[in-house]
DNA sequence: TGACGTCTACGACAAAAGTCGTACAATATC
DNA sequence: GATATTGTACGACTTTTGTCGTAGACGTCA
């Protein structure tokens, strides 16, 4: 189970959901963000990019003053490691179990079920 | 968004996961599930499971001298509870992409994909 | 009764996460 | 050129987790 890259942990994916909004940003980029939804100081968002950087969840262009930052992992390779590991930690591997919660919590409008729909035959097929 | 407890860590997931299983039980019980799978002492057991009781993510009896834990939190709440978390901070509240990710990383057999498909069904009368 | 095993309580400790203050370098502004 | 602003680096500190060791109570049984 050696993962290429440690789990972001929540602050972490917070920039981590801003640099896949926005594309490479400076850490004032990222904290003008962060800060019109909570109140936080500017030297922690810098902190925890920089150790984002050590951890290789970033990578960082320094031939800037304004340190540029990018994200080094995807967002969907990141989604589905979180998805994998709260599948075996609160359901004991079954998916079936999850997608229920998933889609009972909230309200899913005519469409996105139609996605689903087509997403369950498209599994069958290749099953 | 208030939470009647808090959020249950890794370590303390592990312990809800096999008291919902196996029902009240004594620390030993626990601790010879867990440590079936890994090495770790017994006083690291009861430590965890006494500062849930704190948390009140279990309830305890202690008329006997082996004090008997229950957990005091539903497996589905706390499974909701987990996956609307990851719902907001890795996916933006987008249930689609998080189910779509969960569906796309395993294999679900002939029956899961049977009873998904009449969740939808479900779904979409009370809609 | 005395020795041994099992239980809980409690304190200590390390590691990780998150927070911020301050120092000092680079740049912009007047 | 002097001053103010903006950036990074770095260290300090707090909390939370997870981990144990050890002490002392309780129980068993030879």
């Amino acid at each position: 189970m050696s993962r290429s890259t440690p789990n972001p942990t929540e602050a972490e994916l917070e920039m981590l959901r801003i640099l896949w909004d926005r594309g490479p940003s400076t850490v004032r980029e990222i904290h003008d963000v962060i800060s019109s939804e909570k109140e936080t100081g500017y030297t922690t968002t810098l902190k925890i990019l920089q150790k984002m950087a050590d951890k290789a969840l970033v990578t960082r262009d320094e031939s800037q003053r304004s340190h540029i930052y990018e994200p080094a992992v995807k967002a969907e390779k990141t989604q589905r490691q979180l998805v994998d590991q709260l599948l075996e930690k609160a359901f004991g591997g079954a998916i079936e179990q999850l997608v229920m919660q998933a889609l009972s919590s909230r309200k899913v409008n005519h469409e996105e079920i139609a996605r689903l729909r087509k997403l369950l035959n498209d599994l069958e097929e290749n099953a």
